[in-house]
DNA sequence: CGCTCTTAATTTAGGACTAAAGAAAGTTCA
DNA sequence: TGAACTTTCTTTAGTCCTAAATTAAGAGCG
């Protein structure tokens, strides 16, 4: 009932603001239906935000038959997220404005088992954030893979890291003085697909990720799902043969230790369909050269894939499944052994799922870690004191000359 | 950020008196922090309800030190719910009152599949509510099996009933002349364990149901998944194995079609274990006497159940599993199967979750029907229009001597 | 026994928001 | 070409709710 978190006016002030960001230009009468406010409110909201030189008005709209609308925009300065992606051995930046495109973007090597490896990450960042420019930064947006307790806490239990409770939230907002928000880097990507992605127009959805680890975002009525210690969508470690291989999580027949890259690798070599040291790459064009072997790996990979989602999909019914991740580039290899086994378990209406797969790039975890900032205006309560900062920051901007 | 559905009175009204229902006696104080409202509308809203006959003042607590608390409570004609269960061969009923405590129950034949059901329905359901007593009754809630579009429009898809895009929602409501929540029986199982049940501390659970079929509520953030288009929780149909039996969705080698309890009896009469006309009773019979082959079957069953529990635990990540359904009475031969392929195939920091089998009678699917009457205060928007009615009707009693 | 502290309940002033009415600016049609 | 209608935007009056201040009623302690 009652909204604890920002005053009301921060609130409505930083959502108008997200929403002309991600929706782009709308007029007063879209924001209000929109944002389920009364036209008078917006009006009042739009007055003050226009005044403060953070909205302008643009040209009319067409009219739909009465009064023509007056379309409004971001004013240039209307504030950017940085968002940091971490992974074992290198961090990838990004900087980008309230509509989520990119203005700049970095990567550095990295070393996350090193005994000072907060103080690295701090470092990176700090000369990240200094060589840009003076805009009005909104907060910073950190993914890893692993679980985190909550996102405006940000405590990481990471075995790709080697971290156990690292407490990087508040070690990043002590040295770096911005909102911060941690997440795991899967729910990240599937924040960013919400936002600006397919996911636009789903309230239920999942994000899945191939490649080095295995993972999944799970959207539903329109928020990503964490539940009880924020560890859902751990789908890489789902049980899919009694006794498969050993997994890195120590158990046996997990997806993922069948289906990583590593583990495609580990069958290409042992099955002689590429040399014992070479590695994806090497699978990926033996694969594209027709060799059978390879193209056996990535069918049986994508079916065990196929018939793990076509459970998942029962058990939380999404409206879409989008595909994204370091192993999409060998899609066109895992798609013949996923497409026969995901829609032929199915239920018979839900056979016409829609699977989509993305264009991927290594900047795309930074996007999603980026979008975690982006999308604190739209959840009145979310991300805590860290949201209610974020949210403060974007409303109570002045425009200076 | 606006509430359409009720008028803000009406939903706080009804919500102080469910949370009186569902939580027992409270203070003013503990209203106030139970439903996020401050002290001094509360203070304004029970004096209301007091002068409305709806809330008693009760003893004064002790102090905790400081003033002692004066305890509130519901006054006796505070309204009740009527509960309705569907299933191919019987309906059954329950009348409880807000505190979800069963007034009475009673359970008639009916015929499913009959071209004229749903006026044999509404006749059954008439009998009921007339036997009654003049109490107000807030609702109707109708547990079916099957999906439902949603809860407050009522449009059901059920294999079981044979029911293809039934409007059973408005039949429902034109004839009755009460609001009407229709909705998948194991969502109402879980709406009525987070009201009730073990799940009243906790925001993040799994119900699993055992029996004639093999379902899943799923609660997250306190409410129910039902994402796209209410089809969530269908655990029964994810593949467990890949050239299993035919199951009755007509794919293969669903959970289902392995260990419903048809699917026991027909391994069980196979194998010889039983009679080739016996069925679960002498099933279970045969394993309390120690049958090997019945053993079997039953621990074969709780394996399958584990391990696929198992990858559901990874997906949505409960903080608690409660176990129902008729199944339940054989559970000590399931858990022996069971636990150990359940906790085995669980990352090592979830392998202590709780799982709970529940004390079952049949009655409880139609606690579970009313359950769903009695939650709607708490979702200031839920259930769409027949929410507003319920909560108007729950907030606009006046008590008559 | 009286003072201080704590917690509960109440009152007050003011902020936030909406429903409804009104004004503005088009399109459509006779 | 002017009236009627539609859609957008603005203004007004009132409702709903909270933060803060105040009052009430206990426990604890010297």
């Amino acid at each position: 009932m009652a909204i604890h978190s920002s005053t009301r006016t921060d609130v409505n002030r930083s959502a108008i603001l997200a929403r002309l960001g991600a929706g782009g230009p709308a007029s007063r009468a879209d924001l209000a239906r929109a944002l389920t406010l009364s036209p008078a409110l917006i009006t009042q909201l739009v007055k003050d935000l226009i005044t403060d030189g953070l909205v302008v008005e643009l040209d009319q709209a067409p009219s739909n038959g009465g009064r023509p609308a007056r379309m409004l925009g971001l004013a240039a300065s209307a504030g950017r997220a940085v968002g940091v992606k971490v992974v074992a051995d290198h961090v990838a930046f990004v900087e980008v404005g309230i509509d989520g495109q990119v203005v700049r973007s970095a990567s550095t090597p990295f070393d996350a088992t090193s005994s000072t490896f907060v103080s690295e990450l701090v470092e990176r960042i700090r000369e990240f954030i200094g060589s840009g420019s003076d805009v009005n930064l909104l907060g910073l947006g950190v993914g890893v893979p692993g679980s985190v307790d909550s996102p405006g806490n940000g405590v990481v239990e990471s075995a790709q890291l080697g971290w156990n409770g690292v407490e990087l939230g508040d070690a990043l907002r002590r040295a770096i003085g911005l909102p911060v928000i941690v997440e795991n880097n899967v729910n990240a990507l599937a924040v960013a697909e919400r936002l600006f992605g397919l996911g636009r127009s789903h309230d239920d959805f999942l994000v899945v990720t191939i490649g080095t680890g295995i993972g999944a975002g799970i959207v539903v009525d329109g928020s990503v799902l964490r539940s009880a210690s924020g560890g859902a969508g751990e789908i890489g470690h789902i049980p899919v043969a009694d006794d498969g291989p050993r997994c890195t999580c120590g158990n046996d027949g997990c997806l993922e230790s069948l289906i990583s890259e590593a583990a495609l690798v580990a069958q290409a070599r042992s099955a002689g369909a590429i040399e014992p040291a070479a590695g994806i790459d090497a699978l990926l064009a033996a694969a594209d050269g027709g060799d059978e072997g390879a193209l056996g790996i990535f069918r049986e990979a994508g079916r065990l894939l196929g018939r793990t989602l076509a459970g998942i999909v029962h058990t939380i019914d999404p409206a879409l499944v989008v595909v994204l991740g370091e192993g999409t580039s060998a899609w066109r290899h895992w798609s013949p052994g996923f497409e026969p086994a995901f829609r032929s378990h199915l239920l018979r209406h839900r056979r016409s799922i829609p699977v989509e797969v993305e264009t991927w790039q290594d900047q795309s975890w930074a996007q999603g870690a980026a979008a975690l900032v982006l999308a604190t205006p739209f959840d009145a309560a979310g991300a805590g004191d860290q949201g209610r900062l974020i949210r403060a920051r974007l409303a109570g901007q002045v425009a200076t000359p």
